[in-house]
DNA sequence: TTTGTATTTTACCAATCAGTTAATTAACCA
DNA sequence: TGGTTAATTAACTGATTGGTAAAATACAAA
C-alpha cells in the first residue's frame, strides 16, 4: 500500500473499529483495556489497530506503570480536512448562501473589534 | 475489508491514483484512456482502480460508444466530511467551520421537516 | 521473590490487493 | 467484411491485512 501521509491515513480511517478507538479517545486517554472492551475481538488485535493508527499519526501513546494510554492526535485529521476543500463545491449545495453567511459574519466581527 | 459504506469510501481514497483520478474529474467528464494517460500503469490496472471509486459511489459511469465516460459523484464525499465534524474542534482553532457546521444542520432540520 | 495484571511479540492462516500479461468484447470505420 | 481503437475480463503473482493462539515482557503488589 502506499506510503505518502495522506493515504496512509485514509487507510487507517477505512476500518470501522479503528474509527470507533478514535472516537472513544476523544473523551479522553484510555488503556489498551479500556479501548477493547467494547469489541469482540483479542487484545493482539486491538494492538495490532493501535499500531496502525500510531504509525498514522493519529494517536500518540505514553507509559504509565504497566499501562499504555492512548491520546488523540487530530493534525492528520486536519490534512484530510483540507484535502476535502477541494470537493466541498461539489457537494455543498448551498455553499453559496453559507459562504456568504460566514463573510458576513466575519465582516461583522472585525467591525465589532473596531467598536 | 469492511463493507460498510465509510470505510469503503475511506479505503478508497487511500491511494494516490485513485485521487489523482478523482482530481482530474472535477474538470468534468473523462473517458479511461484520457484518466489513464498520465499513469505509469497498464489499462487493466486503471480499470481495477475505476471499479474500486465505482464501489465507493465516488464516480458514474456512463456510455458512449466505445468509451465508457467517468464521472465525479462526490456524495460520499459529504459522509466523510460530516464524520470529520466530531473531530474538528480537536484540530481547528477558528469556529467559523462550527459555525458552519451549525447552519447546515439548521438547514438540515428544515429539510427533514418537509421529508 | 512469587504471583497477577497489562500489553506486546511471534508465528501462523485465509482473504484481499495491486499489479502484470494475454485474451476477449464492443463499437467504429474504411 | 476486416481492421483498429477502447475497455474489460481472466488468470496469475507477490505483498499486505486482519484475525487467531501461545509465548514473552513489563510492571505492581503481596
Amino acid at each position: 500500500m502506499p506510503t505518502d501521509q495522506l493515504s496512509t491515513t485514509f487507510a487507517a480511517l477505512a476500518d470501522p473499529t479503528r474509527r470507533a478507538i478514535l472516537a472513544s479517545l476523544t473523551t479522553g486517554e484510555k488503556t489498551v483495556s479500556d479501548l477493547a472492551e467494547p469489541f469482540d475481538m483479542t487484545m493482539p488485535a486491538i494492538t495490532k489497530h493501535l499500531k496502525v493508527l500510531e504509525k498514522a499519526q493519529l494517536i500518540e501513546r505514553s507509559k504509565q506503570a504497566q499501562y499504555r494510554p492512548c491520546k488523540l492526535h487530530p493534525e492528520p485529521l486536519k490534512d484530510i480536512d483540507e484535502w476535502m476543500e477541494q470537493y466541498r463545491r461539489f457537494f455543498e449545495a448551498s455553499f453559496d448562501r453559507l459562504d456568504d453567511y460566514l463573510t458576513k459574519l466575519q465582516t461583522k466581527e472585525k467591525n465589532d473589534d473596531n467598536d
